[in-house]
DNA sequence: CGTGCTATTTGGTCCGGGTCAATCGGCGCT
DNA sequence: AGCGCCGATTGACCCGGACCAAATAGCACG
């Protein structure tokens, strides 16, 4: 090894160990030679600004995605120009893994504020898991994390009533960002009243009015996109569909 | 390596290679010395009788199965008790890939008739897919794929009414049912009118009704369990949503 | 500071599909 | 054959949330 390659793992060390994302993103043992693999097969970037794609639908799959800062709305279309958004993504969440298997993406994913990233080439990524047993299981179970949040999301979308999925969302957006280190109840929305509609299943009227009713309610206190969650409890009580009184959609239990 | 283990390997041979889906679930290139590795982690079993589960929802996660005969519905449970049914496996598909990240599932796998399945343990199949490169890439494809289905059943359960869901989910099954050398014209259901609802987030009721109407339209014919595909082309387009007439919901396209 | 543009809010109206209820029909059991 | 059971069908009613329309509010720009 030349020293050149020292010093630029030197370099790499520090922009992924230093990386404020790096224990979301590595494995837990990942030790600084197999970093020093890792780091060999990213590409940097420019940062995206809002309404940038990271990548588009039909495009070539190259590359899998580490989100650094800012947020990405990741969405499918269809053929008739139906457009469904199937995540909101933060630091330290991977994009692109869906598109492993027809080696080409069939969603887009566009930033929806200044957003920086990590590209990992996929190809040279699935090498290096042959050598470092850890990074295979780390990629394995970070699919295994998406099918999960897609998941919820589904039986949410079935099984929810409108106001259980805006409380539901309010909730889980806070835990979201407490876990990244932000204010739990202190929130920026990155997304618009139409995104977050989408992503629902619900119309833009419908999140708008029940965000209204929500501050009425002393639930939230909303302007524009800052909002506070002022009575989480009562939220997580909504959220988990037993608010009696209103008479609410009896889903089938079988 | 003794005697034993080759007559051993050639009993395998023979199951695996014979396998009618083996194709679908192992990957191309996969040589023969591979087989044999990847047969040492194969638990054999009884099939599964109507009824039975493959895996229950906060069992450890120990093996992923690949479904060999038979049919099983996965479903999602909050602690509501909502329930949701994410899909349903026909044979050469897999299982289990979605507890990899918590190391328990988070589903219930059930038989809709009488199953059977190969049990692969997953820390064995890992530690095989550092020495077969095919099986990894493999692993890997299998779970993308999942997540396409998801995030087409997204897409359809955020965008589609009722009468398209009903076209795409009948549409679906006789391509499905075509794929694996079944008829697409004739199929016999093996989910009851309720899981088919909660899998297409309707009610039964809506899905009795809508299959009526398709059957007075001559575009099915119905008679319990077994659906005739009479007129797939006007399912399509009815299923695409381009169904012109029908006041039909027009969906945000942003 | 006016003008235009876009996002959001709010007020009505309407309908797809959920809910409730009754009936039907096939199947197994005695 | 008669009975009970359970899944499926059909009808009647109603409501949550989509749809349409108008008002309001920021924000950008000349």
């Amino acid at each position: 090894m030349s020293r050149s390659q020292v010093i630029d793992f030197s370099k790499i060390k520090i922009s992924c160990g230093d990386c404020n994302i790096h224990e979301l993103c590595l494995p837990r043992g990942l030790e600084l030679q197999d970093l020093e693999q890792l780091e060999k097969v990213i590409k940097r970037t420019h940062p995206l600004q809002t309404g940038d794609y990271l990548f588009r639908a039909g495009q070539e799959f190259q590359y899998i995605y580490a989100l650094r800062s800012g947020s990405i709305k990741l969405n499918l279309m269809d053929e008739q120009g139906n457009d469904q958004i199937l995540g909101f993504y933060f630091p330290g969440e991977i994009l692109g893994l869906d598109a492993i298997d027809k080696k080409q993406h069939l969603c887009s994913a566009v930033a929806l504020e200044t957003s920086s990233y990590c590209a990992f080439s996929f190809s040279n990524l699935s090498e290096i898991c042959q050598l470092v047993p850890g990074l295979q299981n780390q990629m394995l179970r970070l699919m295994s994390r998406e099918l999960t949040h897609e998941n919820e999301l589904l039986l949410m979308i079935g099984t929810k009533n409108a106001e259980e999925r805006m409380a539901t969302f309010l909730i889980t957006l806070s835990s979201r960002f407490h876990q990244l280190g932000y204010s739990a109840k202190e929130i920026k929305l990155s997304m618009s009243r139409q995104e977050i509609a989408n992503y629902l299943g619900l119309t833009i009227e419908t999140v708008s009015r029940i965000m209204s009713r929500f501050q009425r309610e002393q639930l939230i206190s909303v302007n524009r996109k800052q909002v506070n969650i002022k009575n989480p409890d009562v939220l997580k009580h909504i959220s988990s569909g037993s608010n009696a009184g209103s008479g609410k959609v009896q889903w089938y239990k079988q």
